[in-house]
DNA sequence: GTCTATAGAGAGATAGAC
DNA sequence: GTCTATCTCTCTATAGAC
């Protein structure tokens, strides 16, 4: 009996640090996202979490740790939005499902985006590591299969490691710059679906079409001669 | 001799205090740009200007009205990289001109650009104004214009409006997230004019393609096979 | 494991000597 | 106009009651 207590007494208690413990992360990650490292208070995020101050530092000890768990979840959660990209695919449903792997980040985690944006604005001291590791490698290996493509003439000639780069800088603004967008397109506080369905495809386009993988629609005065002659 | 000891001592104050007080702007445009409104201080800008902390508020009064005094200057910055687009302008030479400059403006004031670039992940609560007034026209009236283009059939079909978004989301990175092109392409700390020029041209091709305005360069077999039959 | 109360460091701002 | 010394408030972090 003594051990089914300590048992469930352990169960229990993990489940709810677990729980506590990605509750703060989901809190810190907005708090975060808006203010930066230096600018978050611990007392913004414990009310974000609706918990005590104090509970924060029994969790995660230091803001700092905090902060370094955020960055952890925010760049597995980039590393699951790479993509196996291998020789043998089609370059342009490859590109466009990449493309539309990352807007569907960006509407779905503008805070982490925005945790992500924050870091790199400030010379991201914490992640340096991660870029010139993982994220590099993935970058040659990704633009090494595509400049193959362009070798093969299965896609046009480009700069494939300035595409990537343009297309994270495209499909991030969304996310990162909302209020902008918003703002300009005065579509109140938040952008729609419809606003995000527009700039997918718009992202789609000007890429596929740069790369010649789809052609660049006609002019309207041809197509209108056309249907008048 | 009264009145003119009175001139030029009020000449060098005046003088003095112009040089300071842009001293410290740009001192604080860089702190600013690194930690956020909440977490750059007085202390780190007075050391960047190399100034007592105590002149920061003789000049400015508060932090919040220094912060103003530098979003105002980037704003000004901003309002003078747009261009009088005309609707007898030429639609290549037009966008790849405006791409340049943008450009020019991310090389030269990279800290400007992250300013901005904070304030927008913050929600911009201190440019609202400035995003639904002067920008928002100026974007209508652009994109109204190069809507005109389609219509005549002087460009092919594309969301104007989004281009727009688009071509800010491109340039702009190049600034912000400095950091992450570096570790990438392994260029040291600093992006150097080369990649700048490639980076630019890279931009402008896509633009330029996508609209129709220059043709999508062949694919290579097809090039080779021209070049070996 | 939870939370109040508080210590100690660091922030913005200012008084007042020069 | 310049700068040191200092006030006050807020922040991170922790001790200790529950």
């Amino acid at each position: 009996m003594g051990t089914d207590n300590k048992k469930t007494a352990a169960d229990t208690t993990g489940r709810i640090r677990l729980e506590n413990k990605e509750r703060i992360i989901k809190a810190a990650e907005k708090i975060f996202a808006k203010n930066g490292f230096r600018g978050a208070t611990t007392a913004d995020i414990a009310a974000a979490a609706e918990l005590p101050k104090a509970n924060i530092h029994y969790y995660f000890g230091t803001k700092e740790d905090l902060y370094r768990a955020v960055l952890d979840e925010i760049v597995a959660l980039w590393v699951s939005s790479f993509r196996e990209i291998k020789h043998d695919d089609d370059p342009a449903s490859t590109l466009a499902d990449y493309i539309r792997a990352k807007m569907e980040l960006s509407k779905n985690r503008p805070h982490a985006s925005r945790v992500f944006a924050n870091e790199l604005i400030r010379g991201a001291p914490r992640m340096k590591d991660y870029l010139e590791g993982a994220l590099k490698e993935w970058v040659e290996e990704k633009a090494g299969i595509m400049d193959q493509w362009i070798e093969e003439g299965r896609m046009a000639p480009v700069n494939t490691r300035t595409l990537i780069f343009h297309i994270w800088a495209m499909t991030q603004t969304w996310a990162d710059f909302e209020v902008q967008w918003t703002a300009i397109l005065g579509t109140g506080d938040h952008l729609g679906d419809a606003e995000y369905e527009e700039a997918t495809n718009a992202i789609i386009s000007m890429v596929l079409r740069s790369c010649g993988l789809i052609p660049v629609p006609p002019r309207m005065t041809e197509t209108e001669m056309k249907l008048t002659v």
